[in-house]
DNA sequence: AGCACGCCGACT
DNA sequence: GTCGGCGTGCTC
């Protein structure tokens, strides 16, 4: 007899255990380790989704009363021996439960979808007056969403259980894969010699459309889609079916993948400079000095991606596989234009936007090995790629690597996993790379390269800081200053192209009444409201609740409610009053929320088709635009004083790439930064493109502040949506950590959070300093402890993208 | 997380 | 006697 030991499908802790259970004997040759089965789980035998372990012959009969696998939901392996290993790896290395990290690893799409369907035995009057669905179903089984549709509630399994028990009604369980492979009917020759014949000895002209789709056929002995036929003979689809008719063609179906993308791109191989060579020559030869880690700091323009591509090229000439990583979907369009222009159809794409089809068939291209270089964002590091040897990860200071959601796993530290597993390489590449990976090449943890000029020759922007209290003083009480205004209207007589960087979306940031102070907050959260002009309303950015814009103070009565603050909205409406000739686009989480609309303003924007890119930090990022020459980066203040370790790092960051648009091409670029404090020497590095001052500065302010990389910060988030509950524990929890860590670690708090309410739930946080790693999960087991039962959430992360 | 079991008080 | 509220323990 089999038995087969599987993780089931749960998030709960308590209930992450391995499970063992008979395999039926018509399933013993179907079912291996790394597929998903559907077992009965608990007294309902409620069923679930779980993934095969280990399998093992058991002689005795001591398993004889476990229970058995209902059946099997794979049809191939979908996790291989270097997948488990991996997700066993998120398993320990971050608190999840062995399904979660499993699901990291399996394509999202393919969890199987549940429908559960019920149909009436007996009738029952009192019953029907108790529960309403009973006077919904009928003999024959329907689906419970569809009950559950009409009668406009949620039906929970108890009552089914019940119903079911007193034989009043029959429930049954449908699982199904969710997404079908897509088809597509191709057609060919049945008999060459015959369709030979037939266009030979025809004499009937109105048969000669046929002729020709047969001539085509012949000529090229293949499988072609109705669409290729059309297009190849330029007849009707009529003319083919007569022909499959007649038994000259044949018909049949085959699997397609869909395309994300479309692949008319071409990138030509570029002649890599000294600069360029001397990196690809360190990072092939990182193997051999035992360390295969390496740092590319290059300047923005400095020609990274070249570099990449030299490196992937040498890769999958050697038969190896590669991961390559880039930040998020604003990236996406113009990286994937430069690599598919480069590799061709070799590579796959992996993003947040494909459909759950596409996403799939990715996948399997992936998993089977049709593709060997994979480019996505975070989630893609965990492609199945076969013999992968080489990942990079570009725009490496990015937080969009680490996921700020269970299980909260570092992409980089996956990579890293990963390079390991396979003797492989891993290159991480930035213009400003994050503080902890400069400090680690600088220590020698990773080979650090530098490329300190532009690829092109092209010089650096020139950089003007503008005290925008001067500009007070003068009198301008505009968004703009003067020598901002100036130059965009210098640059549009130029026909040059402009970029105007703000990063805050809206039209204004916050409503308050001049008479007595009111500022509109949302009802539910601890956080202003935006007010957006495209719909005329208040709108709450952490809970996407809206409101009427008030025509009075609602505190005061007072008529003088006035807007402040500016958002990417009110940018854009100060240039068209400023330049109505100029054509101008908006790119904001507003005007990119439909599929493809990114790409969509990108190439409008590239093609020359406006003046002017309004944005936030999503036109900050890799986007390569030969024709703009100005810079203006409207406010540079916004994210500096946020009280977060990372806010310096991140205003540099985050300025150094906006600058790092203007002047790519032949034209030098110009760059405005506006400030209430010119004097901040982040600011000033930012000026003088220096990031090795800026982190030589850095580093001392992480050192005496004792912040990363000199220690590592546990950040534990409580949330409840009863405040006083919620004040209460948090201070009794942090009683008890002190009596037991005050000697191992640095406990901060309890406090509240800098946004202290979302959504109606009140934010506490407890901060730990200090070897946290080592207490980790001790510290994880006390919260869970104390915490049971009680009306409060906690959850808990390493060194956090977001502390507020 | 569900669900069952069992102990105990309240109530026709 | 019996209903139901919730504390406890289990899930192959």
């Amino acid at each position: 007899m089999k038995i087969a030991s599987v993780a089931i499908n749960t998030n709960i802790k308590e209930l992450d255990k391995i499970y063992d259970y008979i395999v039926p004997v018509e399933l013993e040759e179907l079912i291996s380790r790394g597929m998903r089965v559907i077992v009965p789980f608990g007294n309902g035998n409620k069923k679930l989704e779980a993934v095969v372990l280990s399998l093992d012959e058991s002689e005795t009969y001591e398993n004889i009363n476990l229970k058995h696998i209902d059946e099997i939901a794979d049809y191939e392996i979908i996790i291989n021996d270097e997948m488990l290993d991996l997700a066993n790896y998120i398993k320990n290395k971050y608190i999840c439960t062995t399904y979660e990290a499993l699901k990291l690893v399996i394509p999202t799409t393919t969890i199987l979808k549940r429908d559960t369907q019920i149909k009436l035995i007996k009738r029952d009057k009192d019953l029907a007056n108790k529960y309403e669905l009973l006077n919904h179903i009928e003999e024959n089984f329907i689906s419970i969403k569809k009950v559950e549709n009409r009668i406009g509630k949620k039906i929970n399994n108890s009552t089914l259980l019940k119903l079911k028990k007193l034989g009043i009604i029959e429930v049954k369980e449908n699982i199904s894969n969710g997404i079908k492979a897509k088809t597509e009917k191709v057609y060919f020759l049945i008999n060459k010699d015959k369709a030979l014949d037939f266009v030979i000895n025809n004499k009937n002209k109105t048969l000669e459309k046929q002729c020709i789709v047969l001539r085509e056929l012949i000529k090229d002995d293949k499988a072609f889609t109705i669409k290729e036929i059309i297009d190849r003979a330029n007849v009707t689809k009529a003319v083919v079916k007569s022909l499959v008719e007649k038994g000259l063609l044949g018909e049949s179906t085959v699997e397609v993948y869909r395309n994300p993308f479309d692949r008319n791109y071409y990138h030509s191989k570029v002649e890599l400079n000294e600069e360029q060579s001397n990196a690809v020559k360190v990072i092939l030869e990182s193997h051999t000095n035992g360390n295969n880690v390496t740092l590319i700091h290059g300047v923005t323009g400095s020609g990274k991606t070249e570099v990449y591509l030299e490196l992937i090229e040498r890769m999958i000439n050697e038969g190896y596989g590669a991961i390559v990583l880039v930040p998020e979907i604003s990236l996406t369009p113009q990286t994937v234009e430069r690599f598919k222009g480069r590799l061709g159809d070799k590579i796959a794409v992996l993003h947040s936007r494909l459909s759950d089809g596409e996403r799939f068939d990715e996948w399997r291209r992936i998993y089977r090995g049709e593709v060997n270089i994979v480019i996505g964002a975070r989630s893609a590091i965990f492609a199945p790629v076969r013999n992968l040897k080489l990942i990079i990860i570009d725009e490496e200071h990015e937080h969009t690597y680490k996921s700020e959601i269970t299980p909260k796993y570092d992409a980089k530290d996956v990579a890293e996993f990963r390079i390991s597993q396979m003797d492989g390489i891993l290159v991480l590449g930035s213009a400003t790379p994050s503080i902890e990976s400069y400090y680690k090449a600088k220590n020698g943890q990773f080979n650090l390269v530098e490329i300190l000029n532009r690829a092109n020759n092209s010089i650096l922007p020139e950089v003007n800081i503008i005290d925008m209290r001067e500009e007070l003083k003068n009198g301008n009480r505009n968004i703009f200053s003067q020598q901002l205004v100036e130059e965009i209207r210098n640059n549009l007589e130029l026909k040059n192209q402009i970029i105007l960087f703000m990063n805050r979306r809206g039209y204004s940031t916050f409503v308050s009444c001049r008479s007595c102070g009111f500022v509109a907050k949302c009802r539910d959260c601890d956080v202003t409201l935006t007010y957006h002009y495209y719909n005329n309303r208040l709108s709450c950015h952490y809970c996407g609740r809206e409101y009427n814009v008030p025509n009075t103070c609602p505190k005061c009565g007072s008529k003088y409610i006035k807007y402040f603050g500016a958002g990417t909205e009110k940018i854009e409406e100060e240039i068209n009053n400023l330049f109505p000739a100029a054509k101008v686009l908006r790119m904001d989480m507003d005007t990119t929320r439909k599929k493809g609309a990114h790409e969509n303003i990108y190439k409008q924007f590239k093609n020359g088709e406006a003046d002017i890119l309004i944005g936030t930090q999503m036109i900050a990022k890799g986007m390569d635009f030969k024709n703009v020459t100005l810079v203006g980066i409207i406010s540079a203040d916004t994210s500096l004083n946020l009280p977060d370790y990372r806010s310096a790092e991140r205003t540099f960051q985050l300025i150094s790439q906006v600058s790092g648009r203007a002047g790519r091409g032949e034209k030098i670029g110009k760059v405005i930064i506006q400030t209430y404090e010119p004097d901040n020497p982040i600011l000033n590095f930012a000026k003088e493109h220096d990031f090795i001052s800026f982190y030589n500065y850095e580093i001392q302010m992480r050192r005496m502040m004792n912040n990363p990389p000199y220690t590592d910060i546990l950040y534990v988030l409580l949330t409840s949506s009863n405040e006083n509950e919620l004040i209460k524990f948090s201070h009794e929890i942090k009683n008890i950590l002190d009596r037991d860590y005050k000697n191992e670690l640095l406990i901060l708090g309890p406090s509240p959070c800098h946004i202290s309410k979302i959504k109606n739930t009140f934010r506490w946080n407890i901060i730990f300093k200090g070897d946290v790693k080592l207490y980790y999960n001790k510290i994880y087991e006390l919260f869970n402890y104390i915490l049971k039962n009680k009306p409060i959430a906690f959850s808990m992360d390493i060194n956090p993208v977001n502390m507020l």
